[in-house]
DNA sequence: AGCACGCCGACT
DNA sequence: GTCGGCGTGCTC
């Protein structure tokens, strides 16, 4: 007889095809046991230590069960990874389990196939990966009963909100569903509610027969409302053009994993290809999921409220660190267990457990956002891929600037690039890009007034006389980027990091955007007593008092992490731009995301020449990207836009492709670069950062890691950087030093990590109070 | 990572 | 005589 385990284990995976249960075979492994002897199973603790943890269990514990065990003096949940019947700890070591979630469905072999993956390949340990990815109710033990009982409410709250959206399309049936579920909650019977979508296109006879079952009141139903089935409920899908159309077909036609790269500029309907192809997996399968990844927060409740539009009958679930911890666990649960069949979220989301996912896309996909910087440093992106190809399901990458790695994969074929090239509404056009070049405004001796130029003050001048709304982009926030002393030259420096405190004049203080300092605004120079401290540059409030000085008739807003603050503030602000109560618009990276503003005609980018001096190599592909996106601002409801970029680099090669619309030659410009610099994506990069109090202490734990290093047997295959200090040396009084590893394959570089990452521990203890960390793929350098 | 234990300085 | 500094070591 086969053992009770096993079988259990058996009937629970995901049903998969024979080919891919061999890829999973090994995470979640079930051996036959003996009949007698100890069952014992390894769990993956949140600590790195090491990857699993062997204990006692009793019977019922099966893996991908969350456990709770003794943990030196504490106790802590884990996750079952493996039933088994040995051990290399000694008998005598071994504890008991003290419980398991026993309402939980255990998280399937393909979830922690993919969190064995990032382990692997961010060099932590399981649990490290595993239990910060689970909602916070359920990696605490103590707030498991009370999620259990509003886990059981869930599944109506999904269904009642179905019902809300299928109100005005079907009032009826709606109250059907709700009736349905107030009877299944009542009850507890909440096992066999069927979908909402099963109700909307459910014979007479079957309703007749939840009638009898006393589940719905089915002869109110009028008979016409039978016959309307689900179609009815969903919003009518706007026609696609030729483009959409061919990329959703091919999405459609995929067998297995295939990673598309859907490239077209803003407006050029991107979400409605997500939209359907995301409908024809939904549609193929009543089971199937589909995930769907966004940059930010910001960016989900229009892109709910859309796809709730689209498909009232199909439970959607949002993922999101914006979210309270119980609404995220609920949210997190109906993932799943399968019931939502739409998940939206942020990069968190990537692992979601998702036991019927059929589709993910990434919009944006270039978005810098979908890097995790703190803790395991993941991309969000890489790893959709990856869960992609392991679940043979197709993968869908949008953006209108595609990321330099993902760019250079489809030049080689591996993704399939898609293109939409015409702008979805028929009477919108690519607006126009204008370089003002400063020296030449200089040398006609035209004084700009706050930074603003005569070209930039006349075309806002137009919109207000038009009745049209302009936007003035500039990534700086705050009045000021620095203080400074007119007689003896003193900045004001924040004293705990190697950065300026920044002017917040409306607020009189001065902020340090790294440690969050505050102090107030000095009156005279500390340094020399003189009271002429006078703010050197520019940010978004001293642009918005420019703008009001020089158009004193004019609506301004200013939208940036400041006038955001508090809680909706960020939507209500959008809102009145919407309605056409702001004539002009200042703001930070925030505007540019996602929001179309239908009577913005004119986009000012005020000074984007920061980003020429910076030492990063990625700086020219970010520059190029965001200005795209701000571009795409303007001119999307067909007024036509014009896009007015301020620089002293006119000839600067990001400038001139953006003037062009050129993304294809930019790219292929700097493909050729980094292949000449052998820059990413021709090489592969590892970063390893230390802090420490005294900057030489960080540069000894670089330094004593180097010699480490020369000892793994793959050191001579990959490059090895001299640690140096940090751009940014010094944040809240550590200081930081970063030493790069670079490799020409991945394989070599992951083999040289895994030789020498082991050895961090130990050449951290001899350099006492060092904090270091290792970063895979790094963005910024 | 936590969280212990374990030995050496300023306090009732 | 104790409280507490964080150095070292372990967690199945």
């Amino acid at each position: 007889m086969r053992d009770r385990a096993s079988v259990r284990a058996g009937r629970r995976m995901t049903p998969m095809a024979a080919s891919d249960r061999d890829t999973v075979a090994d995470t979640l492994q079930t051996m036959p046991l003996p009949e007698a002897g100890p069952r014992i199973v390894r769990v993956a603790l949140d600590t790195p230590a090491d990857d699993c943890f062997d204990y006692l269990a009793d019977a019922d514990v099966s893996p991908g069960d969350l456990v709770v065990v003794p943990f030196g003096k504490r106790t802590a949940v884990g996750v079952a990874i493996q039933i088994t019947c040995q051990s290399d700890v000694p008998p005598d070591r071994l504890r008991p389990i003290v419980s398991r979630n026993d309402w939980l469905p255990p998280l399937g072999a393909p979830w922690v196939a993919l969190a064995r993956f990032a382990a692997r390949y961010y060099h932590r340990c399981l649990g490290e990966v595993m239990l910060p990815a689970l909602p916070p109710s359920l990696r605490d033990a103590e707030t498991w009963d009370r999620l259990g009982q509003r886990a059981q409410t869930v599944q109506y709250r999904l269904r009642a909100g179905q019902a809300d959206a299928l109100r005005e399309a079907a009032p009826a049936r709606a109250r059907t569903v709700r009736a349905l579920a107030d009877h299944l909650i009542a009850t507890q019977d909440w096992v066999r509610l069927p979908d909402a979508r099963e109700i909307c296109t459910a014979a007479p006879a079957r309703l007749t027969e939840w009638e009898a079952a006393g589940w719905v009141e089915a002869a109110r139903v009028p008979q016409a409302l039978l016959e309307t089935g689900a179609e009815a409920a969903a919003s009518v899908a706007p026609a696609l053009h030729d483009e959409q159309r061919r990329a959703v077909e091919a999405i459609g036609a995929a067998e297995g994993f295939a990673a598309f790269l859907l490239h077209g500029v803003t407006g050029s309907g991107k979400t409605e290809v997500y939209l359907h192809a995301m409908a024809d997996r939904l549609g193929a399968d009543p089971a199937a999921q589909v995930l769907m990844l966004v940059p930010e927060i910001n960016l989900t409740p229009q892109l709910q409220s859309r796809i709730a539009e689209r498909f009232p009958h199909l439970p959607l679930a949002v993922l999101h660190s914006g979210l309270a911890d119980q609404e995220r666990s609920l949210q997190w649960l109906a993932a799943h267990r399968g019931e939502a069949r739409i998940v939206l979220g942020t990069r968190m989301a990537v692992m979601a457990s998702l036991p019927n996912l059929k589709l993910i896309a990434v919009d944006e996909e270039h978005d810098t956002s979908y890097k995790q910087q703190e803790g395991l440093r993941y991309s969000a992106r890489d790893l959709a891929v990856w869960r992609a190809n392991q679940l043979k399901v197709p993968i869908v990458l949008g953006s209108a600037t595609p990321s330099m790695e993902t760019w250079h994969r489809a030049e080689q074929g591996a993704y399939r690039k898609l293109v939409l090239r015409e702008r979805a509404q028929a009477d919108a056009s690519l607006p126009t890009v204008r370089l003002i070049d400063l020296n030449h405004e200089r040398q006609r001796q035209r004084t700009l007034h706050e930074g603003l130029s005569v070209p930039l003050l006349d075309a806002i001048q137009q919109r207000l006389d038009r009745g049209q709304q302009s936007l003035l982009f500039l990534n700086r926030r705050g009045y000021a980027p620095v203080l400074a002393c007119d007689s003896c030259g003193w900045l004001s420096g924040c004293p705990r990091c190697s950065a300026y405190l920044v002017l917040h004049r409306p607020e009189r203080r001065l902020r340090c955007h790294h440690c969050g300092l505050e102090s107030p605004v000095p009156h005279h120079c500390p340094d020399c007593g003189n009271v002429d401290v006078a703010p050197l540059g520019r940010g978004t409030q001293r642009i918005e008092e420019a703008l009001s000085t020089r158009f004193p008739q004019a609506r301004i807003a200013r939208i940036d992490a400041d006038s955001t603050r508090k809680k909706g503030s960020a939507q209500a602000m959008f809102d009145e731009v919407h309605a056409g109560e702001v004539d002009i618009l200042v703001g930070t990276q925030m505007v540019a995301k996602g929001h179309d503003f239908q009577r913005v005609t004119l986009v000012g980018v005020v000074h984007p020449d920061a980003a020429m001096f910076s030492h990063d190599f990625r700086a020219a592909e970010h520059l190029f990207a965001s200005l795209m996106q701000v571009a795409g601002r303007a001119g999307r409801a067909g007024l036509g836009g014009e896009v007015m970029i301020q620089t002293r680099y006119p000839d600067a090669p990001a400038l001139q492709a953006l003037a062009r619309h050129d993304y294809d030659g930019f790219a292929a410009s700097q493909l050729r670069e980094r292949r000449q610099a052998g820059l990413p994506p021709f090489a592969y990069q590892a970063l390893v950062t230390s802090e420490h109090g005294e900057l030489e202490r960080a540069l000894g734990f670089l330094k004593a890691a180097r010699e480490h290093a020369e000892q793994c047997p793959m050191a001579p295959e990959v490059q090895l950087h001299d640690p140096v200090p940090m751009s940014m040396v010094r944040i809240f009084n550590r200081e930081r030093a970063q030493m790069l590893v670079e490799a020409g394959s991945r394989p070599v570089l992951q083999r040289f990590l895994s030789e020498w990452v082991p050895t961090f521990q130990e050449v951290g203890q001899r350099v006492k109070g060092v904090r270091w960390q290792l970063e895979i793929d790094p963005l910024r350098i």
